[in-house]
DNA sequence: CGACATGAGTGAACCGATTTACCTGGAGAC
DNA sequence: GTCTCCAGGTAAATCGGTTCACTCATGTCG
């Protein structure tokens, strides 16, 4: 038998199995779904052709019947990224021991990307779909996947949209972190990283302005900058904040990817956080507690709200009217080296 | 419109676009597919009706037919750890652009797993299969899915398999990073991290030994210790080398991962990578230059790896018969500061 | 003893596309 | 005026399962 000709063998379908095991091919379908109709001795003959055989079940012609697919979706911005890849692991392996598969793609944060792929993702039929939102989507066209498909996003802040999600306790998370560097008796404090368009920022951005007003610290815009999620970003943040007349002696980042670009800022002018300024992240990526010195960062296990977004759309699946689950994950503030110095004054 | 009528409102096929048209579903489907056969005005006419009802096209349905469909699976080990991350951006951003699907699923390096997921896979009905095998998967069973599906493996090491792969070039890279140790003047060089039933492993640790060998350095088979591939791992096997009569002054990793763990090991005893022993990994993961001593690492570009093995399975898609192709990466040394240090004689 | 329920199977419709073989009306050839 | 050809379109078979309605023996009961 040469190559091509293994290639082009037929396939071997319900109906051989029926034949070999002399029963009808309804008979078999329903004996290797262990529907009780059939006796046990009948089911055990359509076992053994199938064994016989080598039949491999096709799922994609039996979805076709069923309407389910027993396969979701999840879009999110990037893999490569430490924090999605837990996320990812995390919804991966709950929904493998469901019998369920993940379709996976990629955004790189661009809506037009994300359209298209939404699209692809909506002819190859999966039964749900698992959404990081780029940027600016606008809620229309969430509300318009919503109408065919259960949605769950990964992001807490459509609260408009009935649909379920999961996202982390920015507010709080941002305020604990804050805090702490008050209490630690900074006043010049920065926040570093992101854009404005994004929503979970502008979020964080706002429970950043309201504690340091609570604790009648006046807001500085300069200590506010954008960057690109991303070291290099974090570098040219700290290195602009380098530059200022009065610079921070604390900053707090949008997220631990941020930070380790302000750490690598920091010591290409010979200063190092944790000694020269404190330093917090958000995410605790797994490097964090790594790095040197260890990064203070905002904890919200992205494995978990990986195993969470999953866990919402196998509800949603099985119970399609359930109420709408909104789940925030709880963050805490993981004490590390990065805040270990005591306040300097500004000079 | 209540929840649960959208939820259960009919999806629009081709049958009703090709009534909105008053063409027959043939045509239409002739149409969407840009059939010349089909004049311009009625293709207009069912692109119009397309819009108009809101149609999603069924590429399942479809598939059904024509035997293809447009998706492939990822096999790996786990996602969480950043090479692999790497190796699924890359493989998946490449799919994306042939408008094919990645189904991701992971197996723990567990067999058992292995072989369910694969099962699961076939089900699914995926063109074909990219799969990084686990420890100890017998070759029989890779040459009878080979029977079933285009395959690529993401390892070098099953040249008796007719089958694509791209792995990357374990002797050279390992002969490198170890000639760079002896070249400093090293003696004692462990090898560190992996277990003996990791064929890649084997392949290295094989070089490494050569390669001491053709330099007149006696093997020390204390200096040779086996660990899970984790920074815990590399920690463990760092503490029982310190512990050591003579401890190494040199050691290559089987991976970055490792590395950093025993950069940790060092660390708790007080010592510094770099400063008190020379230090080289394996992989070059994003982390590896942001270390604290950065890394000196065997680089094998991961993004690039994934990209290869889908364009081997795209190809093998296009062109069944097509040679086999073994793409081996070629592996650089990346000089960074853990091996900075002249080499201390051993006490 | 006849009506009826029950267990075990089966035939055929169906899911939503693709594709082959056939049809039709009119232009052009002779 | 008939024949051919062709552009443009269609009916129906097909892919590989699932499931509904129905059959056919048996067993049960009043």
């Amino acid at each position: 038998m040469t190559k091509s000709d293994r290639r082009r063998r037929q396939k071997v379908t319900l109906q051989h199995v029926a034949d070999a095991a002399k029963v009808s091919k309804a008979t078999a379908s329903l004996a290797l779904n262990n529907n009780p109709r059939i006796s046990e001795a009948t089911r055990q003959r359509v076992l053994e052709a199938v064994e016989a055989l080598g039949y491999v079940y096709n799922q994609r012609a039996a979805s076709l019947r069923t309407q389910r697919s027993y396969t979701i979706g999840l879009l999110i911005k990037d893999v490569s990224n430490p924090y999605n890849a837990e996320l990812t692991s995390g919804a991966e392996s709950r929904l493998a021991d469901h019998d369920y598969s993940l379709v996976l793609a990629t955004t790189d944060d661009d809506l037009g990307k994300q359209t298209r792929l939404i699209q692809t993702m909506l002819e190859r039929d999966i039964d749900g779909l698992i959404l990081a939102p780029t940027a600016s989507t606008p809620i229309a066209s969430l509300q318009r996947l919503l109408d065919h498909r259960p949605l769950v996003l990964l992001t807490p802040y459509y609260a408009d949209l009935p649909a379920d999600c999961v996202g982390m306790d920015d507010e709080n998370g941002t305020a604990r972190a804050v805090n702490h560097l008050i209490q630690q008796g900074h006043r010049r404090i920065a926040f570093v990283g992101g854009f404005d368009t994004d929503l979970t920022r502008q979020r964080r951005l706002e429970s950043y302005r309201h504690t340091l007003l609570r604790h009648d610290i006046a807001l500085d815009p300069a200590l506010c900058v954008a960057s690109p999620v991303s070291r290099r970003g974090g570098y040219d943040a700290m290195r602009q904040l380098l530059n200022l007349p009065a610079p921070p002696t604390a900053a707090y980042c949008y997220s631990d990817v941020i930070a380790f670009g302000v750490m690598l800022g920091l010591r290409a002018s010979g200063m190092e956080a944790g000694v020269d300024l404190a330093l917090i992240g958000f995410d605790d990526v797994p490097e964090a507690s790594l790095w040197h010195p260890s990064l203070t960062t905002v904890s919200n296990d992205p494995r978990g709200l990986g195993v969470n977004a999953a866990q919402l759309m196998l509800r949603r699946i099985l119970t399609p009217d359930a109420p709408i689950n909104r789940v925030i994950m709880p963050s805490r503030l993981i004490l590390r080296d990065s805040t270990a110095a005591l306040v300097k004054e500004p000079r």
